[in-house]
DNA sequence: AAAATGACAGACA
DNA sequence: ATGTCTGCCATTT
């Protein structure tokens, strides 16, 4: 199965997402080389064990809204800095993670 | 085997 | 801008 090869992309790719800052399911699908697997991001997250230092909180779908269900991550992104709006929402155009950064 | 589900994204109303 | 519908893909009923 890929499956975990493509999670272990997921993770690294995750863990490379810079303090304060968060990354959208379809972009970290897209990085990992397959486009159109933004919903097994969210799984893999999700079995993914929290051992591994993965800073799953940083992760977020495109409307920047948190991970259903996962109260403490509002928490964990006060914690780094990302404060959200009166919606639950993260602010997306200040915190999303740059990756054409990572380009330059 | 077929249909439903989910930590999603894009298109539309 | 929010809410709904459809498309995607692997896993579970």
């Amino acid at each position: 199965m890929d499956r975990k090869e493509f999670s272990n992309k997921v993770y690294e790719i995750v863990k490379d997402i810079p303090f304060g800052k968060v990354a959208t399911y379809g972009m970290i699908a897209m990085l990992s080389g397959y486009p159109r697997r933004s919903r097994m991001v969210g799984q893999a997250l999700h079995n993914s064990p929290d051992s591994l230092n993965i800073p799953c909180h940083r992760v977020v779908n495109h409307q920047g809204r948190l991970t259903p269900g996962w109260t403490d991550q509002k928490q964990l992104l006060s914690n780094e800095g990302i404060h959200l709006k009166e919606n639950e929402c993260v602010d997306l155009k200040k915190y999303l993670w740059d990756i054409a950064l990572i380009f330059f």
